[in-house]
DNA sequence: AGAGAATATGAGGCACCCCTCCGGTTGATA
DNA sequence: TATCAACCGGAGGGGTGCCTCATATTCTCT
C-alpha cells in the first residue's frame, strides 16, 4: 500500500532550497496534467498516463511525487480551501438556512466539475495527509452550520451532522451519471433532497443516524483497493 | 469491447440439446460463483475469481459464458424479476404513495444486499441482453407509479418518472459507503429524500428535470469502461 | 467396451499499470 | 567554463486481468 513508502507529507522539516529551474517547470506541468486527469477519471487515473499528460517520463513523476496521495494532495489542495471557505462563510450567514445551502451548493459545485474531488470529498484522507486537518476542519463547521439552521427552526431537528455524508454520497454518482448530459440535472437531486432536510416536512426516519466512528469508517471504506484510503 | 464478440443472448434459436451432465454442474457453480464475486465486487469482479471460486478453469468459464454479459444477465435474471414483481405490485396497491415507498424499498434492499445489482440498476443494459427488457418494462411500470401518486396528491406535481433514476443513483453510493458499518443507514437516507418527495409545501427545483433521452444517455455512460455498459 | 462428440484444462499472448534504478543530462555555482 | 549535485528518462521487472487455443479428459450412446 502507497502509504508505507516514504511520503513528501510525511514530518518533514525541509529547509527546502529551491527548485532547479528545470524541476520547477515540470513539477507545475505534473501539477496541470494532473489535475485535468483527475478531473476526468478520478483519483485513480493512470500516474503514467498524467506523466505523459505533462510530457515528461514516470520516473520524474515520481521523484516529485514519491506517492499517489502527494500528488492527490499537492493537486486538491486549492479546491479544498475552497470548499472549507464556503463553510466558514455559511456559519457566519444571517439565515441558518441559506447557510446550509451555501455550504451544500458549493460542496456539490465543486464535486460535479471534478471526478477527483468528487472521490476526495467521498472518503477521507490518512491521519498522516497533510490536507486531513482541512477535511476535520470542515467536519467541525459542518456540525455548527447544522446546529445553527436547527435553532433556527428550519432544519428537521433529528438530522444530524453525519447526515450531511448523505449528501456528499448521494450527489456524487448522481453527478458521475448525469454530468457529461445534462450538467446542470444535480440541482434538482440536491434540491430534492434539500426539501426532505426541512423541519416542516419531517416524517419519522426509519434508521439511527451514523455515529461518528460509523462514519469514519464508512468514509475510509470507500475507494479501498486503488487509491488513497488508508 | 466485449459487447462485439458472439454473445449467448444474441438470436439463438437454439435446439437446445440438454447439456451434459458435468456441463450442467459447472454452470452452476459458475453462476453461484459469480452471484457472490458479484455480490461482494461488483458486476466487474475479474472473471478468473469467479472460475477459481467455482473450482473451474478459466477456459471453462468462457465456454459457457462467451460475453461477461452473458454471465451478468444469468446471474441477476431473478434479482431482477423481484425488482420487477414490486413494480407490478406498485401499481396495484390502493395506496398509491405507499406503492411508490414499496417500490423504491424494495429496489434499495436489493441494492444494498449486492453490489452487483446496484451496478446493475444504475446503468442501462445494451438493447441487444434479454434482460434489457424487464429493465424496459420496469421503467413503464414506474411512470404509472409516479402519476398515480400524483393523482392521489401525495407526490409532488412536479416529479418526473426520470427523477426516479436520482433514486438509484444516490442510494447506489450511500449503500456503497455504509453497508459494511451500518447496514441499514440507507433507509435513513431513502426516507430523507422521499420526504422531499411529498406534495406539502414542495419548494421549486432549481433544474429541469431529464428528458427520457438524457436519461438514457447517462445510465448508458455510467460504467463506461470495464463491464457491460454499450 | 469402444467411438466420437462434447467438454475441460491451463499455459500463454496481450494489454495495462505499478514502481525502481541507473546511466545520461542539465542547471546552479564558483 | 568547469564542476557536480540535482534532475531526468525510460527500460524493465512485477503484478493483474482478459481472452484464446491446442490438448487432454469425460460423458453418452450404441
Amino acid at each position: 500500500m502507497a502509504i508505507d513508502r516514504p511520503s513528501a507529507s510525511a514530518g518533514n522539516p525541509a529547509p527546502a532550497r529551491p527548485l532547479r529551474r528545470d524541476a520547477q517547470r515540470n513539477r507545475e506541468a505534473l501539477l496541470t496534467a494532473a489535475r485535468s486527469c483527475f478531473a476526468e477519471q478520478g483519483m485513480e487515473a493512470p500516474l503514467e498516463q498524467v506523466a505523459k499528460r505533462a510530457g515528461v517520463a514516470i520516473g520524474t513523476l515520481y521523484r516529485h511525487f514519491p506517492t499517489r496521495l502527494d500528488l492527490v494532495q499537492a493537486t486538491f489542495a486549492k479546491k479544498l480551501a475552497l470548499w472549507r471557505e464556503a463553510a466558514e462563510k455559511a456559519v457566519t450567514m444571517d439565515d441558518a438556512w441559506a447557510g446550509l445551502c451555501h455550504f451544500l451548493e458549493t460542496m456539490c459545485e465543486l464535486q460535479s466539475q471534478d471526478r477527483g474531488f468528487n472521490d476526495l470529498a467521498s472518503m477521507r484522507l490518512p491521519e498522516s495527509a497533510c490536507l486531513a486537518g482541512a477535511q476535520t476542519r470542515i467536519r467541525e463547521l459542518g456540525v455548527h452550520i447544522v446546529a445553527r439552521a436547527q435553532e433556527q427552526g428550519s432544519l428537521r431537528p433529528d438530522l444530524t451532522p453525519e447526515d450531511l455524508a448523505f449528501v456528499i454520497w448521494s450527489h456524487s454518482r448522481v453527478t458521475e451519471a448525469t454530468h457529461a448530459i445534462a450538467p446542470d440535472a444535480w440541482r434538482r437531486h440536491l434540491y430534492l433532497l434539500l426539501d426532505g432536510f426541512r423541519t416542516d416536512r419531517a416524517h419519522p426516519l426509519p434508521a439511527p443516524p451514523l455515529t461518528e466512528e460509523q462514519l469514519y469508517r464508512a468514509m475510509t471504506s470507500l475507494g479501498g483497493n486503488g487509491a488513497c484510503g488508508a
